[in-house]
Formats: C-alpha cells, sequence, structure tokens
DNA sequence: CTATTAAACGAGAATAGTTCTCCAAAAGTC
DNA sequence: GACTTTTGGAGAACTATTCTCGTTTAATAG
C-alpha cells in the first residue's frame, strides 16, 4: 500500500506553494489537489477532465501552465524522461539503462552487470510480468562536466 | 561490452524481411541497417538525418511508416511505453513501476518490495546515477483477462 | 521476361500534444 | 486602496506523428 493521499489543508496548501515561489490562486490550488488525489500517473488530460468538474471554465493551458511550475518547482516529476519523441531499442537481449537526464542519452547495462532483481513478495492483484528492466537515471559524464563548470 | 553491431549481408537482410513478412524495398533495407548500425536508440528524426546521406530523397513519411513496420514485425522495439504523452509522478518517495503495455496504466510498487539493486560491477564511464527505479511491463490482471478471452 | 497485382514511396494534409502570445483579471505588496 | 507582478483564458503556433492519394517499385504467375 501507498501513503494515503491527504489533501492538504488551505493553509498547508499556502505554505507549499509560498515555499515553492508560486502564487495562490484558485486555479492552481485546485489542479494541485487534483493531481496529488489522483495517484494514476495522470497525463495532462486526464487531469483537465477531472478538474473541470470543479472549475469548468478552466484551459487546458492553464493545466499545462501549472504542471510545468508544479515540475519546476520540484513538486512532482515527470514519469518518463523520454516522452516527446520515439525512442528506438535495437537490442532485443534482456539489459538495463543509463539515462542521462540532461542531454537525454541513453546507454546500455548488460543484464549481466546487475545481480538479479528479486521481489520481497507477490506483485499486487495479478499482474503478468513480460520483463523488466532497471533505469539508472542522472547525468552522463559530459554534462555531469558542464554542470560543474557552470556552479 | 555490446554484441558488435555488424550489418548483415543483403541476402541475409532479405531473409529477416521475409520471415517478418515484410517486402524487400531499398529504403527499408537502409533503414534498417541504419537503425541497427545506430546503438544509441535514436529518434525517427535522428534516423532520418542519417539515412538521408545514403537516399537524399528519402521521406520523414517513409521513416516513420517503417519503424512501425519493425515494431509491428518485433525486430525493434520502443525505450519508453510512455513516449507521446506526458505523465506526471506526483509520488517523490523512491519505488518502482508495474507498467501495462496495453492499457499504460502505472502502478506504483514501494521500494521495500524489492531487495536493494546492485551492480556487479563499476557503471561504465563516470556516468553520476541521482536515482534508479525497476520497470516491470506486462498486462494488468484486466488486460491479461480480455486478452485470454480473444485467443 | 513481361503482364498483373500488391505493397511501398513521396508529398503534403491532417491530427495530437504542447508551448507561446496577448490582453484582461487576480494576487502580492505597501 | 493604489501600484506592480503574476496568472488565466483564448487562440495561434509549433512539434511529433499519422493519414491520404497518386505514382513507382516489388512480388508473383505465365
Ligand atoms: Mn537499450
Ligand atoms: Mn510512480
Ligand atoms: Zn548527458
Ligand atoms: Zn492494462
Amino acid at each position: 500500500m501507498q501513503t494515503a493521499p491527504v489533501t492538504p489543508p488551505m493553509d498547508e496548501l499556502r505554505r507549499i506553494f509560498r515555499e515553492a515561489g508560486l502564487s495562490f490562486t484558485h486555479q492552481r490550488m485546485v489542479l494541485y489537489r487534483a493531481v496529488f488525489a489522483m495517484r494514476s500517473h495522470p497525463s495532462p488530460e486526464a487531469i483537465y477532465d477531472r478538474v473541470r468538474n470543479e472549475i469548468p471554465s478552466i484551459s487546458l493551458g492553464t493545466v499545462y501552465k501549472n504542471i510545468r511550475a508544479f515540475m519546476d518547482a520540484g513538486l512532482v516529476r515527470e514519469v518518463s524522461p523520454h516522452h516527446g519523441s520515439l525512442r528506438l531499442e535495437s537490442n532485443l537481449d534482456e539489459h538495463h539503462h543509463l539515462v542521462c537526464t540532461r542531454c537525454k542519452t541513453i546507454v546500455d547495462l548488460e543484464e549481466s552487470d546487475l545481480e538479479p532483481v528479486r521481489l520481497k513478495r507477490q506483485l499486487p492483484g495479478g499482474f503478468r510480468v513480460d520483463r523488466y528492466s532497471v533505469e539508472f537515471r542522472g547525468l552522463c559524464a559530459a554534462c555531469a562536466e558542464r554542470s560543474n563548470h557552470s556552479d
């Protein structure tokens, strides 16, 4: 199970936004609550659909702008660093990935470089696993270098 | 290291395409060779750029059509099942994912449900890891069910 | 090798996801 | 409450991808 999706009270939200450097608006508050109430890794469209129940006049542009504001503030993340464009995998062997979050480079890591992943308990609710892989996110040597310089 | 990216000879390619139910065209052959020569998980645009050296008149549409043909035939895969649309992560705790490749549902798996992932060797070339997560791909209970029926 | 049929190509229109621009409205500040 | 800054809404613009259609190329049969 997961930490319960508790909706923070108004003044707690004010504090969260203040600390994030975001002014407090009605739309932003409703969006924030929606995103944290949906534990389903929602798309902007899905958030829009839900929030329109509460604010029918909200625009999709506002949803996108606030998602970006939340991401920039580190309040949420994106599930995959590779939304946006298709990336092809021609290595059909079991293997893992090193992903540079800055330049989006993806480098293979052989299956045999890792101890096998072991589950402590059964997977929930009859999920049928085809394959798994481990994704290491960070900075490649080149980007780490550039990052040190511009400190 | 990895299996060397050997370019298969012409008649080998003919066989591969035949077995995949794909007719043999010049564009398709050059595209196939490009994709398997690039171990960098290329985007369609990157493949296009490379292939235009050899076939300047090739169209981006042809690149997309053949990528899809290769994917449908199981010759290549896509790196992420979530290109296409942004998906938000509001759970900032370390955790892992169960991803249904059919309905794209993403379910969290707590960090503590897994034995810690251990590397056998050092990571290559100074990659700086921020975090890692394991992605289990397969079919959720609902989709597995539907899949059994329509057999 | 040629005729016939089926599949693929190139060009460009269409669509989906996302960002940008601009002005009016709301929030933050004193 | 007046002034300044940020945000929201509407729609244009942009990027990634798919679709449509007429022409070309490949597969198949004679
Ligand atoms: Mn790979
Ligand atoms: Mn998650
Ligand atoms: Zn990098
Ligand atoms: Zn599913």
